[in-house]
DNA sequence: CTGTTAGCGCCTTCAC
DNA sequence: GTGAAGGCGCTAACAG
C-alpha cells in the first residue's frame, strides 16, 4: 500500500485517464479546477509520489548534475560542493558526488558512470595529472555542459570558473610591503614552472613588487616541497641568506606553517620580525594561536559560480555551445601574522 | 551520431532484435558466443552506453544512493561521505548529497526528494532538531534501507553507525591521568544532559576516574558554549577554582582551543601546568604550533562501515527488516597537548 | 476540458 | 538460440 502510487491508480479511484492525472498534477491550464482538487485529494490520500525516474527516462533530463573532484574530505572541495548544492538544490537538482583521487584513470571511470546516468552536466575540477582530452570531449558532444571550477583544462566549449591567482598573490604582496616589508621572500612549491597557479602567484609578487619600487631578487624565491617539512626547509635556508628577509609570502599555507615553526624555534618573532601571508585560507590558520594571514580562494562562491553558470547553459541552449570563463577575484584575510 | 546510440540502433545494424542485443550485452548464457562478439563490436563502434535510467525505471532501483548531512564543508561530514564513496563506487552505486544545514524542514524536503528520485537507501545524520519520526518511518515503509550515521534515532528497522562516546572520553581521561593528572577537569556544552554523546562524554570521564581511585568533583564539571569564546570562559573559571587543575578533558576541541589560548594568555604552561585532550580530532589540532591531543571519531570508517551495513540490507532482503547497530571505537590521537 | 495512443530505453517472460 | 510482446511510470501529441 504505502509501496509506490503511480497516476494510474489515482486515475483508476477517479474513473479518469492517467493523462488527465498527470494534467491536473502538473497544474496543466486546460484542466477543470474540479479535477484538479479531486486529484490532489486521491493523490494525497494514497501517498503518491512523482517518480523522477519515469519523468527523466521520458523527458531526456535527469535533474541531476555530477560533481567531479579530487577528493571530497579537503575543506576547499567540500566548500565548492556546499556552493554547488547550496545554489542547485532550490532549482530542483541533485548533485551526484564522485572522487578521483588525483587519478585520472578514475577520473575517466567516473565521467563514464556519469554520462551513463544521463547526468545534465557536470562540474569538475580535473586531476593533477590529467592528459587525456578526450573524454572531456565525449562530454561535450553530448551536449552536456561542462564546467571547470578551479583545476581546468583549455577546451572549447567548456566553461570554467577559476581563481585570479596573480591578483592573490598581488594582494598579499602589496599587503606586506604595507606593513613595511621591503625584504620579501616568496616560497613557492618545486617546478613550480609546470604549474599555472604557481606561476601567476609568482607574477604577480613579482608585479607588487615592482609596483612599489622593490627590485626583484631572484635569490628570495625558495622552492620546497608542498608540505610541513618542505616549508622547515625553506626556512633553515632562509637563515643562510646574506641579509635577513623582512616578510615571506607563501604559496601555500601548510608550506608556510612548517616555515613559521622552524623560525620560531629558532626565536625570529612573527610578524614583528618577519611578517607572513599564506595562500588557500586553510581552515587551520584561523585557528592558529597567532592565527596566520591568507589569501582566500573563496571556494563557496566558487561553487556558486559554477552553478549558476550550469543553470545558464542548461536554460538558455544557445549559450550551450558558447564557453563562459569566470575568474574570481580572491580575498586576501589579515590576521595577526602579518599585522604589525 | 555520438548523441545516444540504443539497443535498436545496434540491432537494426545487425538484422537482430533488441531483445537479442540486450541479452548479448548482458552475457547472457542462452546467446551464442558468435552474436555476443558481433554486439559488442558494433556497440563500440557505435559508442552505445547503457542507458542506467532506463534500466532504474524497468528494474526499480536506481543504483543511486541519497546521503545527507547538516553540511557537507565540514571536516567530519565529508569524511564520512567520502568513506562511503570509497565503498559504495566500486560496487556501481552512486551518492547523492544532500544538506539540511541542521534545518529540519530542509530535511524533510531532502528525503523526500531522495525518495522521488528512487535512491536505493538513505544514510544520513539526523539534524540537531529532529522531532518528526514520521518521514523516517516513510523510509522505512518503502522498503527502502536507512542508515544512521553519528547522529541516530532509535527507529525500529533502522540500522545505524555511531561512535563508542562512552570509551572515547574514557580513553581520554585514563590518558590524562596516566601522565600524572589528578585534578581533571571536564569541559563540556551548554545543557548537556538533553544530548546523548555528552552525557556518555561524561559517564566515560567518571568511569576513568573511578577506575582510578581518583573521587568525582562536580565543580571540576564546566559547562559552555560550543565555542572559542566558551572555552575562554571555561579557562577564566578554571581561574577561580580553589585548587588549580592538572588536566583538561574538553567534549570539543573548538572550546579547548578558546581555554588554551586563555590559559596561556595566563602563563599557564602545557602541558606541563595542566595537559589538555579534546575531542573530535578537528584538523586544526594536528597543525597548531604545540598539537592538541583529542579523541578521534574516525569518520572515514563510519563511513565505510555504515556503506557496508547499506550493502548488507540490500543483498540480503531477509536483513531488510533487521536493524544493525554498529558502535565504533575511537582513537586516541596522542600529541604535545598532553605529553609530559 | 478529457481520453487515447504512443514512446522514452531497457529487460524479461513466452513462444518458436 | 532468438524474436515478439509487454511493461516500468510518465507525458505529449492528437483527437474529440
Amino acid at each position: 500500500m504505502s509501496d509506490k502510487a503511480t497516476i494510474y491508480d489515482i486515475a483508476k479511484k477517479l474513473n479518469i485517464s492517467a493523462a488527465t492525472v498527470s494534467r491536473a498534477l502538473n497544474d496543466h491550464p486546460k484542466t477543470s479546477a474540479k479535477t484538479k482538487k479531486r486529484v490532489q485529494e486521491i493523490a494525497l490520500e494514497l501517498g503518491y509520489e512523482q517518480n523522477r525516474l519515469a519523468l527523466a527516462l521520458k523527458s531526456g533530463r535527469s535533474n541531476n548534475i555530477g560533481v567531479i573532484v579530487p577528493r571530497i574530505d579537503i575543506n576547499f572541495f567540500g566548500s565548492i560542493i556546499r556552493g554547488i548544492e547550496d545554489e542547485l538544490y532550490p532549482k530542483g537538482y541533485h548533485i551526484i558526488i564522485c572522487q578521483t583521487h588525483d587519478n585520472e584513470e578514475k577520473e575517466i571511470q567516473n565521467i563514464n558512470a556519469l554520462l551513463n546516468a544521463q547526468v545534465d552536466g557536470i562540474i569538475t575540477s580535473i586531476t593533477k595529472n590529467t592528459q587525456d582530452v578526450s573524454v572531456f570531449e565525449r562530454i561535450l558532444n553530448k551536449n552536456t555542459p561542462l564546467i571547470f571550477v578551479d583545476r581546468k583544462l583549455d577546451l572549447k566549449g567548456a566553461s570554467s570558473v577559476t581563481l585570479d591567482d596573480f591578483k592573490g598573490a598581488y594582494l598579499a604582496t602589496q599587503h606586506l610591503i604595507e606593513q613595511g616589508c621591503t625584504r620579501i621572500v616568496h616560497l613557492t612549491v618545486l617546478n613550480y614552472q609546470a604549474v599555472d597557479i604557481y606561476k601567476k602567484r609568482l607574477k604577480g609578487y613579482k608585479q607588487a613588487l615592482e609596483d612599489n619600487n622593490i627590485s626583484f631578487d631572484e635569490a628570495l624565491v625558495l622552492e620546497t616541497k608542498n608540505d610541513l617539512s618542505g616549508g622547515k626547509r625553506a626556512a633553515q635556508n632562509i637563515f643562510k641568506l646574506k641579509t635577513r628577509p623582512d616578510g615571506i609570502f607563501s604559496s601555500s599555507d601548510f608550506m608556510l606553517l612548517g616555515a613559521i615553526k622552524e623560525l620560531k624555534a629558532n626565536a625570529v618573532a612573527i610578524p614583528q620580525d618577519i611578517a607572513v601571508v599564506g595562500f588557500s585560507n586553510e581552515p587551520f590558520t584561523k585557528f592558529m594561536e597567532n592565527p596566520i594571514s591568507s589569501v582566500d580562494q573563496c571556494p563557496l562562491k566558487m561553487g556558486k559560480l559554477a552553478a549558476k553558470v550550469f543553470l545558464d547553459q542548461i536554460n538558455n541552449p544557445e549559450l550551450l555551445k558558447v564557453e563562459k570563463n569566470v575568474i574570481l577575484a580572491p580575498k586576501l584575510k589579515i590576521r595577526d601574522s602579518s599585522t604589525r
